[in-house]
DNA sequence: TCTGGGGTCCTAGGACCC
DNA sequence: TCTGGGGTCCTAGGACCC
């Protein structure tokens, strides 16, 4: 530990309301008042303070806010919007320091240390202006912790919102922690926080003063970490490099009601299958394993999340490549015994798309065609409309008649053939396009 | 307490090798 | 063939976060 450790110069800023606040920056007819966004999915995404002194949190459907916070102003979310604000935000903290952390879109951690006398100013007084500059800049408040470390620093930016701030020293950090339930910690979650509990550990100080042999043997790395950092110690670093590529990428859906229908599961599956490989192709990425997860009922009711992985031969950024393996992993987890009620794909092992390498014994052709068949399939879907064109077998999870079949009483794969519908035909489309490049 | 979707990281247990 | 021990890698699942 260096000199310098000792003195708070870990700053976290929060923006308060983040989404909601923006809308009220654009619209000034909507200061004041509550305001919610998320139309568009149908439950809140943010509410401002206004709509929060009526109970209206994150996850609430639109229909009880109605009732709950009559004269809400509701609006859909515009992350574009937000998102240039976000950026103004971390470029403000930039021109204080150049080691931000772009936490998430109204988040950033930054490090100060060292700063004084060039700026000849305090920590404390640096890390304020960094806050009045956001607030008078954007026309929204942020809420800003200052401490020794990202952990307690967030404590600090948690603590008196909205637009706090919040300095914990040294000396000061039992006043905040014996106030502070352990759950309310950062990295503390529901089941640790359940745990701890159970053991007489109610607040953050009855944490620290666990001794470390109890916390190792206990808990896991991370809460030994979160531990230490709660007693002033520097583990984790400010992460700079902002722009990295994704590690996995995932595309999940929960469909009402929840069914049994092989035909129609499936083609759930292989719209989130579609919609993974697209976000692939747009970072320009390939993955080489995947993973389908099913959520079903187990015998008491409750929804559990099952996986299984499969691996490519070769990176690749095309669902009907892919989708063999799929086919393979879903027909051994299916069970039609049980309902489901979502599906997912997950991608990994993801690495640069002009990296893929062929197999000796591949045909070059073959990856060329479906190069250009997925390039104009992303082409009209960028013109027209994202699943202009789809893969046939994930035709029930788009289609219209789809969902009013759905409704209907029938399985699903019994409406299609009452309607004549011929499954063979879908599932040809890809096909076809195929042989028309 | 649960809803829903997109992520990261850690761990326990098994397979396999020496 | 069985014994024991150790190391590494992989996989499934869990916990958390926003």
């Amino acid at each position: 530990m260096s000199f310098a450790d000792f003195y708070p110069s870990i700053i976290h800023v929060d923006a308060d309301a983040f989404f909601a606040s923006c809308e009220q920056a654009i619209h000034p007819e909507y200061r004041g008042k509550p305001v919610i966004t998320g139309k568009e999915r149908g439950i809140v995404a943010a509410a401002s303070y206004e709509a929060k002194k009526f109970g209206v949190k994150r996850g609430v459907p639109l229909r009880d806010v109605i009732k709950m916070c009559p004269g809400a102003i509701i609006v859909p979310s515009d992350y574009e919007t937000y998102s240039l604000f976000s950026k103004r935000m971390f470029e403000i903290i930039r021109r204080f320091t150049p080691v931000v952390e772009e936490y998430s879109i109204d988040e950033a951690f930054a490090d100060i240390s060292g700063l004084r006398r060039p700026l000849n100013m305090s920590y404390k007084d640096i890390a304020f202006k960094i806050k009045q500059e956001i607030d008078k800049s954007l026309g929204i408040t942020v809420s800003v912790g200052l401490s020794l470390n990202k952990v307690l620093a967030k404590v600090g930016s948690k603590w008196d919102k909205p637009s706090g701030f919040t300095v914990i020293s040294h000396s000061t950090i039992p006043d905040y922690l014996q106030k502070l339930p352990v759950g309310d910690v950062w990295g503390i979650g529901p089941n640790t926080a359940a745990f701890l509990n159970k053991h007489g550990i109610k607040s953050a100080y009855d944490f620290v003063k666990k001794s470390e042999s109890w916390v190792q043997y206990n808990l896991s790395k991370p809460q030994l970490e979160i531990y230490l950092e709660l007693k002033g110690k520097k583990i984790y670093s400010i992460n700079e490099d902002n722009y990295s590529a994704p590690c996995s990428i995932s595309k999940t859906k929960t469909f009402t009601p929840p069914s049994r229908d092989k035909f129609f599961v499936y083609a759930q599956l292989i719209k989130n299958l579609e919609n993974a490989f697209i976000k692939c192709r747009r970072h320009h990425l390939a993955a080489k394993k995947i993973v389908i997860l099913l959520k079903k009922h187990d015998f008491n009711g409750h929804f559990k999340t099952f996986g299984m992985e499969g691996i490519f031969n070769r990176p690749t950024c095309f669902p009907n490549e892919a989708a063999k393996i799929v086919r393979v992993l879903f027909d051994k987890m299916f069970k039609s015994a049980f309902l489901y009620r979502a599906t997912g794909i997950i991608l990994s092992d993801l690495t640069e798309d002009s990296a893929i390498q062929m197999d000796l014994f591949e045909n070059p052709l073959q990856i060329d065609k479906m190069q250009s068949l997925y390039g104009c399939m992303d082409k009209l879907a960028s013109r027209f409309g994202k699943h202009t064109v789809f893969i046939g077998s994930s035709f029930p999870a788009h289609s219209s008649l789809a969902h009013k079949t759905y409704r209907g009483e029938l399985p699903i794969t019994q409406q299609l053939r009452k309607n004549n519908v011929n499954k063979r035909k879908f599932l040809s489309i890809p096909l076809l396009f195929q042989l028309f490049i």
